[in-house]
RNA sequence: GCCCCCGUAGCUCAAUGGAUAGAGCACCAGCCUUCUAAGCUGUAGGUUACAGGUUCGAGCCCUGUCGGGGGCGCCA
């Protein structure tokens, strides 16, 4: 955390290997395996290595040497001020931080940084993440909120980190999908509409599911049935088509079924606290997307092919001199003219980078697409644009049920909704038995939070390119590595801050710590790095991994070191600061896990 | 045929090329007159799919094999 220390240890080091002729490779440092003290450790095998291969060694074996070059610096550090001692241990040097001092330190900067403690110094770049793109006229189910969710935290992750983000989301408000379920409704619902958001939102997934199966072709189907299938079908294209040329009387039922969509997106991310800046529809992105294929054509990189009756292609491979196939073909515009997903994202690409101005684009879209994107990167990169060195698909596997694939289309899906219910209910049955003092009045908001916040730690704790099998027993338990559990850690470090009305006293940390009371500052310390890493590897699981760690160091560190019980007037002091640092990295590091952290439960 | 992801404890998953591969669940044994037991402590559980290679050092990198998932010019 405070790398004045190190760097000064750095200089020592250095100065020593250049008086002794001593090729030193790049230190690197790393946090010494706990053992009741702490601070960091480098090593000195790759220096070892280098002198073996250079010729110029001692002939020892690596290790050995390692270990040689270790006491030598070992010997050669003196004392250095806020250093309590150094070792030579395995070909390691590992330095450790006087106790007193350095806790005082690292207890005194979380509480006086507060919300912004860990937070990184500006990056100077402008980060756009996209993420949540549902469909319209389906309804939101769990696995659109699993790229919410994810794309939320790493929002979170890398603003918090010091990059300017932009969220954007991207529904997709049209396509053959969507006009299936207006067809459904006109020809059979038209008029009616179910009260409440989410009814209604729901009641488009059933239309939707029922047109499909109106629409699939059956072998055994007889010729009567045939005939309606084919009418059925002639009336859906003939929608579309009426959509497409603008047909006030379509564009008015569109509009009218859209925001029904919508209107169950908006309430759902309220709900997550996910503010979106900017919404790039689908609809409008067709049309505007159609005019960059000329110029792709035009710059040579793509090929018309439609005066032969084909579609316009990128043939990536061949125009990169690769032989074997890799990024293949790409088809960018249909042989009607009409544009397929990548013209849109080519064309948004573009608009994200001249309009938005945006250094780095992230993508956080399901697994399958990762062909799709690494086209429309390569493309992006031959096309001039040196924002494609900085896209990023940040993919992530599919949420299936035990039975198999969600389908929106048999209406086999499970709800967000219905699942954020069930968490609401499930915490709320075991909230007398298992909670402290909870006023009526915030019981409903605090079980939302805990319900909520085990749904979202048990998909972001599971690395992003993993299938999730979703089960509802464990995506909503409550006990060991979950979200609750990091909750509850942060609502016992209140209860014990609630005694003194959050008074905090200086103090010294002069004490002789015991061990846990050392991890606990430890774990604290490396709050920082853990924003710095999630963010700059687009990885949320790390800092979800990091919040567990924590809040089980607390667990122990609470159960076996009394704070208020202590008699001494400045030890205990001591504690309560600490406790109120922990208390607060907590809740910074659940804040960007778009996870509430609830004083009492 | 080609490309991408994955294979670690019974199950679900971790592990910037670095020290004794770690958690949770499940199982077993303890701990509430003591700051919230949604908790803590302990036992047990491993040939990191397999075979080579690179390296002082490989779960991690390279090659191959086997197994699972996904994708491959007009769906998104």
């Amino acid at each position: 955390m405070f790398n004045d220390i190190q760097q000064t240890i750095e200089d020592k080091i250095k100065a020593w290997s250049a008086a002794n002729d001593i090729t030193l490779a790049t230190l690197k440092w790393t946090a010494i395996p706990f053992s009741g003290e702490w601070g960091v450790s480098t090593s000195f095998f790759q220096t070892a290595a280098d002198e073996a291969r250079a010729g110029k060694g001692t002939g020892k074996p690596v290790p050995q040497r390692a270990q040689e070059l270790a006491e030598q610096v070992k010997v050669q550090m003196g004392s250095v001020e806020g250093i309590s001692h150094v070792e030579a241990i395995k070909g390691y040097l590992n330095v450790y931080f006087a106790t007193g001092a350095y806790a005082r330190r690292v207890v005194d900067t979380v509480l006086a940084s507060g919300t912004d403690f860990g937070r990184g110094s500006a990056k100077g770049e402008r980060v756009m993440v996209e993420y949540c793109q549902p469909n319209t006229h389906h309804s939101f189910h769990i696995g659109h909120y699993r790229t919410t969710i994810l794309g939320e935290s790493l929002a979170r992750l890398t603003e918090f980190a010091g990059f300017e983000t932009i969220r954007a989301s991207y529904p997709g408000d049209i396509g053959l999908g969507v006009i299936t379920v207006m067809w459904a409704y006109d020809k059979f619902y038209k008029g009616q509409e179910p009260a409440g958001v989410h009814e209604r939102g729901q009641w488009l997934l059933k239309i939707y599911a029922e047109a499909t199966a109106l629409l699939e072709k059956h072998d055994d189907e007889t010729p009567e049935q045939t005939t309606q299938r084919e009418a059925y079908e002639a009336e859906r294209r003939e929608m579309y088509r009426k959509w497409d040329v603008g047909d006030p009387e379509v564009r008015a039922l569109w509009q009218e079924t859209r925001e029904w969509s919508l209107a169950e997106m908006h309430d759902i991310l309220d709900t997550l606290d996910v503010k979106m800046d900017v919404f790039f529809f689908e609809s409008e992105v067709d049309e505007p997307s159609k005019a960059i294929v000329q110029e792709l054509i035009e710059r040579d990189i793509a090929t018309d092919e439609r005066s032969i009756g084909g579609p316009v292609i990128v043939k990536i491979d061949e125009k990169l001199g690769l032989a074997k196939e890799k990024y293949r073909t790409a088809v960018i515009l249909r042989s009607d003219g009409t544009s397929l997903y990548l013209t849109k994202d080519l064309a948004l690409a573009r608009v994200k980078f001249e309009q938005y101005h945006v250094d780095r684009s992230i993508y956080v879209v399901d697994f399958r697409q990762s062909l799709h994107f690494q086209q429309a990167f390569k493309i992006l990169e031959m096309w001039g644009f040196p924002q494609a060195a900085k896209c990023y698909h940040l993919s992530y596997g599919y949420i299936t049920l035990p039975e198999g694939a969600m389908s929106s289309r048999r209406g086999r899906v499970i709800l967000f909704k219905e699942v954020a219910d069930e968490a609401v209910k499930r915490v709320l049955s075991v909230e007398s038995e298992k909670s402290g003092d909870i006023p009526e009045s915030e019981r409903e908001s605090i079980a939302r939070q805990i319900g909520l916040g085990a749904l979202a730690y048990s998909i972001l704790s599971v690395d992003n390119n993993k299938d999730i099998v979703f089960d509802m027993n464990e995506a909503l338990s409550f006990d060991g590595r979950t979200g609750p559990y990091i909750q509850n850690a942060h609502v016992r470090a209140n209860s014990i801050l609630k005694k003194v009305n959050g008074q905090l006293p200086p103090a010294e940390f002069r004490h002789n710590m015991e061990k846990h009371e050392i991890e606990l500052i430890e774990k604290i310390s490396r709050f920082p790095a853990v924003v710095e890493q999630a963010a700059n590897e687009y990885r949320p699981m790390v800092m979800a991994m990091y919040a567990y760690d924590l809040a089980n160091t607390f667990h122990s560190f609470y159960h076996a070191v009394p704070v208020m019980q202590t008699e001494d007037g400045e030890v205990r002091n001591a504690r309560l600061r600490l406790v109120a640092a922990a208390k607060q990295t907590i809740a910074n590091a659940l804040r960007l896990l778009d996870i509430h952290a609830p004083d009492v439960m």
